[in-house]
DNA sequence: CTATCATTTAGACGAACGTCGAACCACCCG
DNA sequence: CGGGTGGTTCGACGTTCGTCTAAATGATAG
């Protein structure tokens, strides 16, 4: 499955519960942020702190969110001292981008 | 918004909450597979009996995967006598793959 | 080593979700 | 009009999810 057409063909069961948890990892509002914030922090790598702040949940709320994005693959994570950073992981939300784009043009009677 | 950059530019509360309904309604396996059965069927309608079959699921979940997705938009139906038809509509499927098409290239350095 | 800050883990609670069985509505056929 | 079939709506049940507080881990400063 090089694109992952969602179209075109229908998708197995197999195919979709694995990217189905793509996608429920992404399906919240705050996780949907972190990645945004993330993806388009300068130099590609922010910092736990600067994530926090930008909502009104504790701390271990957002952690639990970022563990959730981590988990699904869809960032990675390292321990620089004191402080967490996070980055994208481009292969894996490339999927995502991939799923639906064949979708987007109707199917020209199959 | 013409092209839902995640990336680039952190999105705003309400734009996630949006998108966020959007994705909540297509992070499922079987509306997933819904979605792709649709989008993939000759015609570009499908008729919910062809659906029905391909999951050990009962009729009234079937039927409410189905509400999800058009109360989403995603989809639109039409009931032509005896049979009820389903369509994808292309333009908000397309903000999905839109979404997370920029990030598949990493943030250079932004 | 102790104090302190940043982050994660553990446990608990209310809300939302996916599924089902039963009842209901819309249409076709005599 | 009455019966049968295809789909949907309704009400309920168990599970999963998002959030919190409290406690634990890791790292720096004194």
């Amino acid at each position: 499955m090089c694109c992952a057409p969602i179209a075109r063909q229908p998708l197995g069961g197999d195919e979709t519960a694995e990217l189905a948890v793509l996608l429920k990892a992404v399906a919240d509002p705050v996780r949907l942020r972190l990645l945004s914030m993330i993806g388009s922090h300068a130099g590609g790598e922010a910092c736990v702190c600067d994530l926090t702040g930008a909502f009104d949940l504790t701390a271990p709320t957002i952690s639990h969110h970022l563990k959730v994005l981590r988990t699904a693959g869809l960032i990675g994570s390292e321990r620089c001292g004191t402080w967490v950073y996070y980055w994208i992981i481009p292969d894996q939300v490339a999927r995502l981008g991939a799923l639906f784009t064949p979708l987007a043009v109707p199917a020209v009677t199959g």
